[in-house]
RNA sequence: GCGGGUAUAGUUUAGAGGUAAAACCCCUGCCUUCCAAGCAGGUGUCGUCGGUUCGAUUCCGUCUACCCGCACCA
């Protein structure tokens, strides 16, 4: 058997195999498709339930820190007021209609150009470090251009959202050096609307949580008075998330309904957030290669100081080397004091914590290890997928790690028609299926039904033989990466697949 | 949102202004003592809406979805 690296997995390839056997379908397919949303199949369902069974399991059960909630979707939409996403999660956009390039419009400044006191043009500048000094060079060219004699008075250089409608059509694109061909300013909030109660107006509005964060936020103090935890502690959560993105692209990668499983680690505003830090990097690192991603596949992105949100002190992503490149699998985000303090300042609820141990009262400050299921399936999938050779025929396999496979093991009679040989299997698959999901298939040849399970990643297949019954009762296990075999009882199979799978 | 491309069965493709095909897959039966075997049978298709036409899956337009590039991704 001859391996070959799956080093070039096309997105296509992915979408096919997804959609054939089940994963992962087009939402609302039957009527065409709906841009941005997916739904997940027989296939998809489990291994998605796997992946947040898995997280919940390492990051919940498994740690003395951490607790867990489910908050509502919908919440009070003084939340998204509060959080900064009524006002601050919306792009205004520019585009320029003659060069068909794009611009965010906080991110482009214009000024008037004017020379004692009298307006000679304007300027436009991208953000950067020496705009300043960028809009006074082309001030001062616009100047040589026309012609004009004296001093240029100081620039004052405004972004794009503030500019006035009579001056959109002197404002000359950065692309072109050519006023009027930008657009007005187009608004665009990520946050899908809808309405509460009986009345649509305005004060009806609420919006779909755009992350799961906020709902743990709100429920911060709620934790702290019954649930006995104390600084350090963690609460996590994992639930649906809405983005109106503007363009959904990439498959599941990046669309308008989502999963995520995010944790805020509350921390004393004096502890070490550097260390933690690194530590919660370590632990999520760590977790993503237990689950099956190559450590050598995932890097991480250090957000450098000027790229920060304002409210972060550090933020590094995990990303891994998808189809379509290297990318964000999850976020992990120093962001201080920030929301709890909104929160305290919006609700006028104290958010203070009183640290027995050091006998002071203080905001808690958090760390936010935030990841995307769909993403990390997108990135179990694109790990997963292997071509191989076995007997010169090519096939195509899912190496999942058994933790996360859909199905953990197949159970096959030999034949199908010697009965003793089926009622066996069958008796097997009953016995599997009360603790794991396993599979059972009968039809067509051995040597198909492997393969059948290769492509949608089985780690075992199991069959049942004339040996099983004349013999000693052992059956043959068969694993998925190497296509090797071993006889075993019955007995050394469930432990065998217990230490495998549940490990 | 802009520009370009694509859309025929579950998949990969063929096809012609006049009853739409093949291979593989899938299902059933027979056979089969470990890697997509064989035989017999079977299900299933022109993305949407509109126009031209006696007749459109084919020509034209619209919409939708997908792919590539640009832009965007607190």
């Amino acid at each position: 058997m001859s391996l070959k690296k799956n080093v070039s997995t096309s997105m296509d390839e992915l979408v096919g195999l997804c959609k054939r056997r089940g994963f992962i379908f087009p939402s609302s397919e039957i009527y065409g498709g709906y841009n941005g949303f997916y739904d997940y199949g027989p296939l998809g369902c489990e291994l998605k339930r796997n992946i947040k069974d898995a997280w919940w399991r390492d990051m919940v059960h498994r740690r003395d820190d951490m607790v867990g909630l489910d908050s509502s979707i919908i919440m009070h939409p003084s939340i998204w007021k509060a959080s900064g996403h009524v006002e601050g999660f919306s792009d205004p956009m520019v585009d320029c209609k003659e060069s068909k390039l794009r611009y965010r419009a906080d991110q482009l400044f214009f000024a008037p150009v004017s020379v004692a006191g009298s307006v000679i043009g304007y300027v436009t500048v991208l953000e950067a470090p020496d705009q300043q000094e960028l809009a006074e060079a082309a001030a001062d060219s616009l100047k040589r251009k026309q012609g004009v004699q004296g001093k240029l008075d100081p620039l004052v250089l405004r972004d794009y959202t503030e500019a006035q409608p009579k001056e959109y059509a002197l404002i000359p694109s950065p692309a072109t050096g050519k006023p009027g061909s930008l657009t007005p300013p187009r608004d665009f909030n990520l946050m899908f609307e809808t309405h509460v109660g009986a009345l649509r107006d305005a004060s009806a509005v609420a919006y779909l949580r755009p992350e799961t964060a906020q709902g743990i936020f709100a429920n911060y103090k709620n934790i702290v008075d019954t649930g006995r935890v104390k600084v350090p502690f963690g609460i996590a959560q994992i639930g649906k998330a809405f983005r109106n993105e503007i363009t959904p692209r990439n498959f599941i990668f990046r669309s308008r309904e989502f999963e995520q499983m995010e944790i805020e680690y509350f921390i004393s505003p004096d502890a070490d957030w550097r260390q933690l830090h690194q530590e919660w990097i370590k632990t999520r690192l760590d977790w993503f290669v237990s689950i099956g991603l190559p450590r050598e596949s995932l890097h991480q992105d250090v957000h450098q100081d000027e790229k920060l949100a304002h409210y972060a002190k550090a933020c590094t992503d995990i990303t891994f080397r998808f189809p379509h490149g290297q990318q964000e699998l999850e976020g992990i985000a120093v962001r201080g004091d920030f929301d709890l303090m909104q929160h305290q300042q919006h609700s006028g609820k104290s958010m203070e914590y009183f640290d027995e141990a050091s006998k002071k009262k203080y905001v808690p400050h958090v760390i936010e290890p935030s990841l995307g299921v769909d993403r990390t399936l997108l990135a179990l999938l694109t790990a997963a997928y292997c071509k191989d050779e076995v007997d010169g025929e090519e096939r195509t396999v899912l190496k999942f790690h058994p933790r996360i496979a859909p199905f953990k093991a197949a159970v096959f009679p030999l034949v199908k028609n010697k009965e003793p040989i089926v009622e066996r299997a069958r008796a097997l698959y009953q016995r599997l299926q009360r603790r794991w999901n396993v599979f059972y298939d009968a039809s067509g040849a051995i040597g198909r039904r492997y393969r059948r399970q290769d492509e949608i990643g089985t780690p075992f297949g199991i069959t049942i033989d004339f040996d099983t019954l004349e013999k000693d009762g052992s059956v043959t296990l068969r694993d998925r990466d190497t296509t090797e075999q071993t006889r075993m009882s019955e007995d050394e199979l469930f432990s065998f697949l217990e230490e495998k799978i549940d490990s």
